[in-house]
DNA sequence: GCCAACGTTGGC
DNA sequence: GCCAACGTTGGC
């Protein structure tokens, strides 16, 4: 399948991927997100990389699922700001998967240039008050978003 | 910084 | 199980 991933930035964004070459997706807190990661992301699925509360916000990349779904640890750090007091050993509640840098775009794809494209109108992000942070994308809109490139 | 949209919590 | 209150997301 193909994906979207949000991040923010200013917390981490497809430089700081770039530079590390791989890393834990870490604090989604979302059930509906975690269930995507849980359930249906597979190793080598690519993911679009979205800049959330940005300026402006926008696909910047592409990144490759490299680990599939394993309790987020983050969740048992005290000190993590991702922490929660629910979460066990026995009981991780949340999930994480682990993606893989794939490129950076030469330029942002906007969220204003997804907004001006008529053939992938349906796209979640693209509709009010999509707030999900890991989004489903069909093998079509993929294809199409990446050439707006 | 505002606030609409959405998700979660908790009293009943 | 309902739903009001509250918290969060994220574009603007």
């Amino acid at each position: 399948m193909h994906w979207l991933m949000k991040s923010e930035p200013s917390v981490y964004s497809i430089t700081d991927l770039k530079r590390d070459k791989r890393s834990p997706w870490e604090g989604v807190r979302n059930y509906q997100a975690r269930n995507f990661m849980r359930d249906q992301m597979k190793i080598g699925d690519l993911a679009f990389f979205y800049h959330s509360n940005a300026k402006p916000p926008g696909i910047a990349g592409i990144c490759r699922v490299c680990k599939e779904a394993y309790p987020d640890f983050t969740a048992q750090d005290p000190k993590s700001p991702y922490y929660d007091p629910k979460a066990t050993p026995e009981n991780p509640i949340w999930m994480m998967v682990d993606v893989e840098f794939v490129e950076e775009f030469p330029r942002l794809i906007t969220l204003d240039d997804l907004r001006q494209e008529p053939k992938i109108k349906d796209l979640m992000v693209i509709q009010k008050g999509s707030r999900l942070s890991i989004q489903p994308v069909s093998a079509t809109h993929f294809k199409i978003i990446k050439e707006l490139c």
